[in-house]
DNA sequence: CTTGACCCTATAGTGGCTAGAGGGTGCAGC
DNA sequence: GCTGCACCCTCTAGCCACTATAGGGTCAAG
């Protein structure tokens, strides 16, 4: 009997929301095992395929690198194991999150600033332009 | 009598808080003209180069891609020109970057939630693992 | 058989750098 | 003049996470 739940890559793709060529990206790197083929070579996914996928795919929503995501993958498959390196991992991305967001935040202000300093007129007199022509660099 | 503001390249890099290499890639873009060589083919800088490779260093710094760079650069060389094409540019990237502080504001929550749900344990008993495993997937 | 939807591999590209290999130049000190 | 060190040069490939494209095969309905 033919297994009902092996998927092809595009039945694959549809149901946890990648690119085909994603997914192909994945098993290259080896996110992803290659699955059995079809006959005609066709990539057969199963439903730990399925899962595993929409594990990677959560946690890249989640900004995690690819490497924080093989090493997700690791940890979760040691059932036994502490889940503080989870937490450790979690915890350290968020402060990453938060300090782009800390930078974003000063850079959105400066545009902010730019801006309100533009009175309209040509560009040799844009506040803008001198702005960006005339402060001293940052190091 | 030797121009005494031109510069090498270290200096050109050390005035204005670039790399070498990143001063090379810009050159080989054509994001900033390349300049006259001395008989031993070293880069000879202006003044010129020195302003106008620091208003590219000023606009990456505030986020502009190399692209918008490029579209500044050519409007402030039109002196004549109205402004406001400068205040659209600004104005847009700031739409961006407000854009991104916001995905990434949800996504900092997100993660803090992770977190607080995490009670320690083993992984079999670890919420994070769980919440990567087992959320709906979003589109 | 034909056709259209789907699948396959391989390669190169995106943006903004960055590293490294291999070789040349300039100048101070001996 | 020679040496050694700091600097310069070109070229190529790589980083990260995809993404596009070329060229060809498979499958199933009509």
């Amino acid at each position: 009997m033919t297994e009902p739940s092996l998927l092809r890559i595009g039945d694959l793709a549809a149901a946890t929301g990648t690119k085909i060529v994603t997914i192909r990206y994945y098993e290259k790197i080896g996110l992803l095992p290659a699955p059995p083929r079809t006959g005609g070579n066709y990539r057969a996914y199963s439903t730990t395929h399925r899962e595993r996928l929409s594990f990677i795919r959560r946690s890249r929503a989640l900004g995690f690198t690819l490497d924080e995501i093989r090493e997700l993958l690791e940890l979760s498959a040691d059932t036994e194991r502490d889940c503080a390196a989870v937490d450790r991992l979690v915890t350290s991305h968020l402060v990453e999150v938060e300090d782009k967001i800390a930078d974003l935040q000063r850079l959105a202000s400066e545009l902010r600033r730019m801006k309100e300093s533009c009175r309209g007129g040509t560009i040799d007199d844009c506040r803008i332009i001198e702005a960006l022509s005339s402060q001293p660099t940052l190091p």
